[in-house]
DNA sequence: TTGGTGCCTGCAAACGTTTGCCGCATCCCG
DNA sequence: CGGGATGCGGCAAACGTTTGCAGGCACCAA
């Protein structure tokens, strides 16, 4: 039904391939011919089929980015970020959900990799088994991480520096003199978060005076957060000070408390990760872990492009984004 | 590089099509044969190249979803709802970002046109021109909007009431015995924005003691509503009550009257619309219009697969969901 | 006039599928 | 034993592009 390159062919009086290589801008075809043949295309209303296209040149223009939840705001952050990049690279961005789900996310990759995306962004494939990583990493297809990954991976990776910024939060803490400190942190094969909690451990641990933090694993969300903070509440009534893994979860542990009666930053300091918007809007506002969301997401598009086409002939690109503390209204001093 | 059909069937000895057959499972293919082939492809690692097969049978398998911001909650919820219902029925979704801008948005329909998506969901086509939206109409691909369209009009549409949303927060206000009483909108041309104003304005002004409010056009967003908030202050300092058109622009104008020293619900009350996550987690906890998200979005798609394919012989489909008014801390009895 | 050299354009083969059509067995029933 | 179903599988044409190759033509120098 749509027009196809054959009927401006046939139109405009010249063979496919002349009107396939002026409507392309190739060396080798008369000005005059060129004008004429994008007049008629223009005229008829012609749309080249870009999957005839892809088929012939094997590049679909297409890039996909896997994250657990779109709604969780870091991803649509970096979603944003590298829907941006991508569309000025003119490559359209599919978007999946793969809740961290192994069976979710090995569906989505099949169906990516028969789609023949050029490039995928994923949040982690920590949650694959050793050979279906292998299994990816063997197909010609360009691959970013959201997590650092032991150097030893075949994936390119971005992200902030969050052993760094784990660091940063027990640093901080610890200057405010908090000695009851708490953790809470997403599910345990979550590359970043298990990352932010060794660098917050290591700090605490290895500190002139050391403290030994609580941990407590949970779902990296809102609901999550308000579950690890009932729960640190029943079992550790006495902590002063928490750290949580992700804004989502430090609001959640925020309804906790505040429902239990206990005031913040007065009875219990708090330090997040992400600096959401949200952040800031929430009262009292939350003292947080900044990281370059929109960054990431552009850059790790930027890296995927990059590879995408030569097929594994460079070596797997590394970035870390810097990261710092947003002090605002969530901690004090502890008490003593 | 990678195995096609062609490998499979020559290691398997049998012609393309009937690998063809036996993979699709479709009818006459002995039972033996079929496993056979399977088994091949199986050990092979064959995956069946999708856009191959997109170019002969005319459909992609891949939906569209253009938004203005993926980072504003209300959309991240939307996609989540269609990308859900998208992957139920083995179809792709791809995320675009319009901002709104008539040139950017035309540049994705014409990207998604040229890639024969099999479906458009979208924010609003409003943007665009009389002509392009005939244009658009009159290509065969299935349109879903997201906003309520005039019944003319050629696409389908999927929404929540948003008049009758205008109307609860108004009769509320108003029950609330507030005088003085502004509105917050987005663009003059954004339909929902716009039907929200509708509602709201009619119910104030055909009251038993009609109100006239104060309208205050601007972004939809967190900075938006500051920017509006402050204009509001700055311009009718006596206002009691602010109705915003969306979550978002009632945050941000909460963040303008605290920082103006005037407290909320006390001095000023707050109704928002979208009932976002965030909704219950600021403090004070905001009042404001409730509207289904994530099914909006699964709507959206279902009606889009239901359209896709049967070129434009079944009527445009409109489907409204309704709202209702959650209340919470951000609204106070005027003082009188 | 001839041979060489560039432009421009056409021809046809790919790309990897699906699918209509036809042929070949095999089987069943009369 | 004959003939019509019926089940299975192969052949080849599509789908709409891109692209290597070759041909044609004009121009120029010898």
């Amino acid at each position: 039904m749509p027009v196809t390159i054959k009927d401006v062919a046939r139109e405009s009086g010249v063979n496919v391939s002349t009107v396939s290589r002026a409507l392309n801008g190739e060396y080798g075809v008369h000005t005059e011919t060129r004008e004429m043949v994008a007049a008629v295309a223009r005229r008829l209303g012609y749309r080249p089929n870009r999957v005839a296209r892809g088929l012939v040149t094997g590049r679909s223009h297409t890039l996909a980015l896997v994250v657990s939840d779109i709604r969780n705001h870091f991803f649509a952050e970096v979603a944003r970020g590298a829907e941006d990049a991508a569309c000025r690279a003119a490559h359209d961005l599919i978007l999946c959900n793969s809740d961290l789900d192994p069976d979710k996310q090995t569906r989505y990759l099949q169906s990516l990799l028969e789609k023949r995306v050029d490039g995928i962004l994923i949040n982690s494939v920590a949650v694959l088994s050793k050979t279906q990583q292998e299994q990816l990493a063997a197909m010609d297809v360009a691959i970013v991480l959201l997590n650092r990954t032991a150097p030893r991976g075949a994936f390119s990776s971005v992200c902030a520096d969050n052993r760094r910024g784990g660091k940063l939060a027990a640093e901080y803490l610890l200057g405010l003199g908090h000695r009851h400190i708490a953790h809470l942190t997403g599910p345990r094969h979550h590359g970043n978060m298990t990352d932010r909690a060794r660098g917050f451990i290591r700090a605490l641990v290895t500190a002139p005076r050391p403290v030994d933090p609580i941990v407590i694993y949970g779902r990296n969300d809102f609901t999550g957060g308000y579950e690890m903070g009932r729960e640190l509440l029943a079992r550790h009534p006495g902590a002063t000070a928490v750290f949580a893994a992700s804004d989502a979860m430090a609001f959640g542990a925020m309804r906790a408390f505040t429902e239990a009666g206990r005031h913040i930053p007065d009875d219990v300091s708090v330090v997040g990760f992400d600096d959401t918007e949200l952040a800031a809007i929430v009262n009292p506002s939350l003292t947080t872990i900044y990281q370059p969301k929109y960054e990431i997401g552009e850059a790790a598009v930027e890296i995927l492009l990059r590879h995408a086409g030569r097929n594994k002939n460079l070596p797997p690109e590394h970035r870390v984004f810097d990261v710092r503390l947003v002090e605002r209204q969530s901690c004090k001093p502890a008490a003593r």
